[in-house]
This record gives structure tokens, C-alpha cells and sequence, in this order.
DNA sequence: ATGACGGATCTAATCCGA
């Protein structure tokens, strides 16, 4: 079976809805991992995704700000969060399924901003970054026979050819050595396989966010890919498809992040 | 680094995003 995961920053469910809609209705993935919902569990928007056949959902949101939640068409088991650095600030939801024959665990991170110094004495907002970033190490790709999926909005944009410029961004949060080294540690000792860069090569530049602060983010083109599908090496092995959906960026009121989804062959 | 947006919140001005 064809089983399809996409992730998308959507940056407050509420008010997005009805594009959320739009893409689920033409693009159908099996599951949608949305981030920065910006609503209480009460506040999310169920109905809307009932309709449209995704009835299974895990949510774990807040109050104005951050928040997560992972709606399906296929059950979901096993629903938890991991408090990450203690702050109660909703950016993780796991859950469990089954697809064609293997067991699957994803984990739907939001991964602290961390503020506009590089600097953890200076900015309390990037040592929370890098304390986040500490606890991720402690995830595996493959444990005993579970397949399991990180994907997110990492805020980090880790290759040279994710960002811009990386001369230029060398200094700024989300592209220092410092943020891309503690991504590196997570990514290997977890045993990990990038599914985007997977199927687009590190030689090619490719953003996921665009700053609503240019007035034409497609002429200055001065993006980062800050978010990121990855898999157990197993998965990377019968990975069929991985789309890229730049369209939602020009759609009315977009978010300042695109869905990425991918397609494996189970 | 650029350019000066856009979200939520006890609706006005403030915090936050990256």
C-alpha cells in the first residue's frame, strides 16, 4: 500500500482552515502533521477535518501560541507528548499506526525559534533552543520493529543550499554551525535518513519558509528550508514520492511555511 | 540580513515569530 505523511507550519489552524481544506482535498495525504496551531485542544477545528475523512486526531495545543496535532485518515494508537525542557509549551505529539504490514511511530516536532542572538547568556531563547535540541538525541529511527517518522517545522535549515546565502546566514539563528552540529549529533546517532533531501539532492537549493517581510518572496526567493521529513533507513528504501507544495504560498493570507509531503511504498 | 509583515490576545498595544 501507498501510505502518505505531509507536514505543514501552518501557523494558526483557526484562521487557516479553509486553506488546510483545500490542500487536504487536492493533495489527500493520509496524514497531516500541522504545527503552530495557536489554539486550545477545545478551539481545534475537528469538525472540519471529520468531514473530509480525517476522523483521527492527536492535538496537543495551547493558549495563543506554538502547539501541534497530527489528524488521519488511518487510526492513531498510543497518543502521548514528551514535555521537552519541562516548559509545558506543547511542541511534540506522537502517535502510533499500522500501514501495510509495519508498525509506524511519528513524531510531530515544533522546534523552539530561538530568538535573534546566537548567544545562550545573552538570549534565554536559544539556550531553550539548544537545551530542546539536547533532548531530541535521545530518539531512534528503528526500535525493534517500529519504522518511525520525525517530521516538523526544526527551525534549523542545516545544508548550505537551504538556506539563501550561507555565507550570509552563518550568523543568524536557524543556520549557525553551532545549531546545525546539535542537528547533525541528533540526525546520526539516531540513526536517521533525510526523506526530503532523499529525493532532492543537497546540490540544489530548496527553501520551506519565506519571510512575510519582502514584498515578493518569490522575486527576492530569500527562503530557508527550516522544515523536515525524516525516516528510518527502511522507509528511505521504499520511498516512491516527495512533494514540494510551493502553491500554498501564494494563496490569500498564506502561511509563511509550505507543506512538504512524502510517499512510501509499504 | 532583509525589509518593515502578520498571528493571538480580556480590541490596544504588546509579545512573538525566524
Amino acid at each position: 500500500m501507498s501510505l502518505s505523511i505531509a507536514t505543514w507550519n501552518i501557523n494558526s489552524v483557526r484562521l487557516r482552515i479553509q486553506q488546510v481544506e483545500k490542500f487536504l482535498n487536492e493533495y489527500q495525504p493520509d496524514v497531516l502533521c500541522l504545527q503552530e496551531i495557536k489554539c486550545q485542544n477545545d478551539q481545534f477545528p475537528a469538525k472540519a477535518f471529520n468531514k473530509l475523512g480525517y476522523e483521527f486526531h492527536a492535538v496537543k495545543g495551547q493558549k495563543g501560541y506554538h502547539g501541534v496535532a497530527t489528524i488521519s485518515k488511518i487510526p492513531l494508537v498510543d497518543i502521548s507528548s514528551t514535555n521537552y525542557c519541562n516548559m509545558g509549551d506543547s511542541r511534540h505529539i506522537s502517535v502510533r499506526f499500522k500501514a501495510g504490514g509495519k508498525d509506524i511511530q511519528l513524531h510531530n516536532f515544533y522546534v523552539p525559534a530561538g530568538g535573534d542572538e546566537p548567544d545562550t547568556d545573552k538570549n534565554p531563547k536559544f539556550a531553550h533552543k539548544l537545551n530542546f535540541l539536547e533532548e531530541m538525541r535521545a530518539l531512534r529511527a528503528l526500535d525493534e520493529k517500529t519504522h518511525n517518522v520525525l517530521v516538523g517545522d526544526l527551525n534549523i535549515a542545516p545544508h548550505e543550499n537551504d538556506v539563501w546565502s550561507h555565507k550570509q546566514l552563518l550568523k543568524i539563528v536557524s543556520h549557525t554551525p553551532v545549531e546545525t552540529d546539535a542537528l547533525a549529533k541528533i540526525f546520526d546517532e539516531g540513526g536517521w535518513t533525510d526523506l526530503i533531501r532523499n529525493k532532492i539532492s543537497t546540490d540544489e537549493k530548496l527553501f520551506t519558509w519565506w519571510s512575510y517581510r519582502s514584498r515578493d518572496w518569490q522575486q527576492s526567493n530569500r527562503g530557508r528550508r527550516l522544515d523536515h521529513i525524516w525516516g528510518s533507513p527502511g522507509l528511505a528504501a521504499v520511498q516512491s514520492d516527495l512533494q514540494v507544495v510551493r502553491e500554498t504560498r501564494n494563496w490569500e493570507k498564506p502561511s509563511d511555511h509550505i507543506p512538504v509531503i512524502c510517499t512510501l511504498d509499504l
